[in-house]
DNA sequence: CGTGGAATGAGGG
DNA sequence: CCCTCATTCCACG
């Protein structure tokens, strides 16, 4: 499903969210800014299932709130067994608190740049939040963007940005 | 300050 | 094999 992130957070921009029947596989921001409209939206909200209603519902909370933690059930339906390792500190980075690579790569007994291509990869943004781990001297990067190389359609370092204050993560 | 090399895990030519 | 990545540290000038 596409679930639009209110425009006053971001404009344009919208989630691409994939899941089973009980759980979340999935998600990828997607620009809406060209595309003369996405029609990919539910259908009504009769026939909508209880994992999408939740989808719905814990984003909007999310956004909206502070300090909302998700408790949506999700696989991991690729990655190796060290980018899975990854994956899962991830989560147990609370809300409103910063890793570095570095200091995730120690924990896990392994190397900062081998912990940023894992975040790189993660296959779960937002829900797992590889926007709470940064570099040891900035920002770090955010899907493959970083200070120096920056995609042009979506601004992906301001999402991070975003996410980080709005949990106040005091960045 | 800047620059270069090494270590790390994974993917691609 | 070679290279490139969401890094970091240490040596050198």
């Amino acid at each position: 499903m596409i679930l639009n992130i209110p425009s006053s957070v971001f404009p344009n921009l919208s989630l691409s969210i994939i899941y089973t029947d009980t759980k979340i596989t999935n998600i990828e921001f997607i620009s809406t800014k060209k595309n003369n409209k996405i029609s990919a939206e539910l259908s009504s909200d009769n026939d909508i299932t209880s994992l999408e209603q939740q989808i719905k519902y814990q984003f909007k909370q999310y956004f909206l709130l502070s300090g909302f933690q998700f408790s949506l059930a999700f696989q991991f339906i690729k990655g190796t067994e060290f980018q899975q390792r990854v994956w899962y500190a991830l989560t147990e980075i609370p809300i409103g608190k910063l890793m570095t690579y570095g200091q995730l790569a120690e924990k896990l007994n392994s190397s900062p740049r081998a912990v940023g291509n894992a975040c790189r990869n993660n296959p779960l943004p937002i829900i797992v939040p590889c926007h709470r781990v940064v570099s040891a001297s900035g920002i770090g990067g955010y899907a493959g963007d970083t200070l120096t190389r920056q995609n042009t359609d979506i601004d992906f370092l301001a999402i991070k940005k975003w996410l980080l204050s709005h949990e106040r993560a005091g960045f």
